[in-house]
RNA sequence: GCCGAUGUAGCUCAGUGGUAGAGUACUUCCUUGGUAAGGAAGAGGUCAUGGGUUCAAGUCCCAUCAUUGGCUCCA
């Protein structure tokens, strides 16, 4: 007998070789029927597997992402038995689960493929799911592997068992079709009852763009047909919340062929959304003794070769600007940081100065590969939020704690509430490819940690993810979709203070280095309002709107009345219109809540003869009339909070 | 940069080798109205660009450019 330990501390015994489907079984037959894996010891394995030794064991369905993962994994493999039978002579590279769904790197040879062949291979697999062919695991010889795939023709199974060990090498087979794979599978084929295959694309062969192209399908499987449905619904959504589409209707922002790629232009409405957010921020940073600077949009060669840029993204700038009669060469500006030293640098300082904090929105330019570009989140042209921190290293979690404060706070206003953190360490292995001491590191990690830890944040550590030159903080959101963003960072620097020689006069009257802090709460204006475009559906908060509120006149008679209503709200932190037009008015409130504007004052005449104003909110329609004063109250209260 | 898809009116999109279309927005006129689209008329086009096939090309072929889904990269 075994002892087998479940995740809640419970423990049962079993006689050894039991399977993962047979504890299941033992513990209830709806989770039999359900479960596509099982953890033990840390270790995916199929359900069928026998366990020999006393072990802890998890018990995975489709609400572990194990478990999906499994699920999509074994998708992957009837696709390609799909593809088999449907095209003959298909070769495969690899197919691999992946967030959502999985795809197949396969090569048709010269065949023709394109995304009108997905019919027939959705049906296909649909068919195939219906015999309920097992997924049947078989270890073999390296040298049986490679006979196998040779006869086969399949070059990129045999590329792929040359870097296995013999030994290791196993075999899935379900239906007619074998695979190189490690597993683990789902028990048979039956689990999969929808099936959606969702893009094609091409990749080369292990990511190495010397070698051939591959043809990439994606696809996403469910057990039950609703959850496909509801999946494509949830893609609908997100394609009515694209901040391209909003961008475009609610006249943020556009693009000009003519004005270049990935060359945002700000329309009034997007302009106005872009200054309330900077504006936002600068009072942020005032209150947390950030000051404000400006540098140009050039810089000379030599900037950047001190700070390094230039050797190790010179070829991802523009390439450079040169004075018609000297020849000097400047670049248009990558990054803010090394003007930034260059301002440290303007005067000597003391310890007591420290820590200096320098901030600028400042717009910087890099040559992102055209394919590459992507509305506001991947653009040539982008202002970030950069601030740089000069501190001494006694002071760098203090500052790091601040500077979380802060970024919590801009996420926080801005109705980010689900976030998560991830600390990005060095490579303990690898210590070599990190500039700066041994004992700079360590301070600089344990004060993130610490600091992280002291704001109760969730995070999650990774080693090996940090820059060279130091290690870092990234922010993760969650939008209304659930789906994750990357906005706000924090780096610690050693190499720039180092490369720009920056000191300063410590108490002993000796020079030492300050450390740098880099940081963004936003990241770069463009993305983060993209995404916040995404998560609020274009329904910015009344604060960030646009057009706060609008004013509707029942007819031209009401004109007068309207402007004098317009006049005694307006004022520099609420604005709003007035729609004139000669149309009735529930062509006017149509048109007010297609633009989302938060706010509609309709006024006729009840509302002229009583003074008052009718109030309609975007998406909740009417909340009755009140006087002008007291609605002006109401929306400062709104936009305070 | 590479692979696939797409490119027709300001916008959203129909269009079968044979005279360029709709809805919406826009302009003018009528209408003066009460909580999500009042009516009429008008104007608006190098069918992305350049070649080719054809008696005839928005439509078929090739190239280029752009958009888009991926790949690669991301200070």
């Amino acid at each position: 007998m075994i002892n087998i330990t479940f995740p809640d501390g419970a423990t049962r015994q079993y006689e050894a070789g039991v399977t993962a489907n047979q504890i299941a079984l033992s513990i209830s037959e709806g989770l039999a029927r359900n479960i596509l894996a099982a953890e033990v010891d840390g270790q995916v394995i199929d359900v069928s597997r026998p366990i020999l030794a006393d072990t802890t064991i998890k018990l995975l369905t489709w609400n572990d992402p194990e478990g999906k993962a499994t699920f999509w994994h074994s998708s992957a493999h009837l696709m390609a038995e799909a593809l088999e039978v449907l095209y003959p002579g298909t070769k495969f590279g690899i197919g691999p689960a992946i967030e959502m769904g999985f795809y197949y790197d396969v090569d048709f040879g010269d065949r023709q493929f394109s995304s009108d062949d997905f019919e027939r291979i959705e049906n296909k697999m649909l068919e195939l799911a219906k015999t309920k062919s097992e997924y049947v695991r078989k270890s073999i010889s390296k040298a049986e592997a490679v006979d196998y795939f040779t006869e086969k023709g399949d070059e990129y199974k045999l590329d792929l068992i040359k870097d296995l060990q013999d030994g290791s090498i196993t075999f899935y087979t379900q239906g007619n079709f074998t695979d190189l794979c490690r597993g683990p599978h789902i028990p048979h084929t039956g689990f999969i009852k929808a099936v959606k295959l969702m893009n094609v694309a091409g990749a080369y062969w292990r990511g190495d763009e010397t070698r051939k192209q591959l043809t990439r399908i994606y696809g996403v499987t469910f057990s039950k047909q609703s959850e496909l449905t509801d999946y494509l619904q949830l893609l609908e959504e997100a394609k009515r919340r694209d901040h391209r589409k909003l961008g475009k209707e609610l006249e943020l922002f556009t693009f000009s062929e003519k004005v270049g790629l990935g060359l945002p232009l700000w329309l009034p409405k997007g302009t106005a959304l872009r200054e309330k957010l900077i504006h936002f921020l600068q009072r942020a940073q005032v209150k947390s003794g950030y000051e404000q600077v400006a540098t140009p949009h050039i810089g000379h060669k030599n900037l950047y070769i001190t700070s390094g840029h230039y050797e190790k993204y010179g070829a991802d700038s523009f390439q450079p600007i040169k004075t018609p009669q000297e020849g000097e060469e400047f670049f248009l500006k990558p990054m803010n940081c090394p003007h930034h030293c260059e301002i440290y640098k303007s005067k000597p300082r003391s310890y007591k100065d420290l820590p200096v904090r320098y901030a600028e929105f400042g717009t910087v330019y890099r040559y992102e590969q055209s394919g590459e570009l992507h509305g506001l989140t991947r653009v040539r042209g982008f202002t970030q939020d950069d601030a740089h921190l000069f501190c001494r290293p006694d002071q760098v979690k203090e500052e790091f704690k601040k500077v979380i404060d802060l970024v919590l706070y801009v996420f926080n206003a801005l109705g980010f509430e689900d976030y998560t953190a991830q600390v990005s360490l060095r490579d303990p292995d690898n210590k070599a490819k990190y500039i700066g001491s041994d004992e700079n590191w360590h301070l600089a990690e344990m004060a993130i940690i610490e600091a992280a830890n002291e704001k109760n944040m969730s995070t999650i550590v990774e080693y090996g993810e940090a820059a060279f030159y130091g290690p870092k903080l990234d922010f993760m959101v969650k939008d209304a979709l659930g789906r994750k963003w990357q906005l706000g960072t924090i780096q610690v620097d050693y190499n720039l203070p180092e490369r720009f020689e920056l000191d300063y006069t410590g108490s002993d009257n000796m020079k030492h280095r300050p450390v740098m802090i880099h940081r963004a709460p936003f990241g770069s204006l463009e993305r983060f309002i993209a995404v916040l475009i995404e998560h609020c559906a274009g329904q910015f908060p009344l604060w960030l709107a646009p057009e706060q509120f609008i004013i509707l006149p029942i007819s031209d008679k009401y004109e007068d009345y309207a402007k004098k209503v317009l006049e005694s709200i307006n004022n520099a932190d609420i604005r709003g219109l007035i729609d004139s037009r000669d149309e009735k008015i529930g062509r006017k409130i149509r048109d007010a809540e297609v633009k989302k504007i938060p706010y509609m004052l309709i006024i006729g005449e009840k509302e002229m003869s009583e003074g008052l104003i009718s109030v309609r909110r975007h998406g909740k329609g009417d909340i009755g009339s009140m006087a002008i004063g007291e609605f002006k109250d109401q929306l400062i209260k709104e936009i305070t909070v």
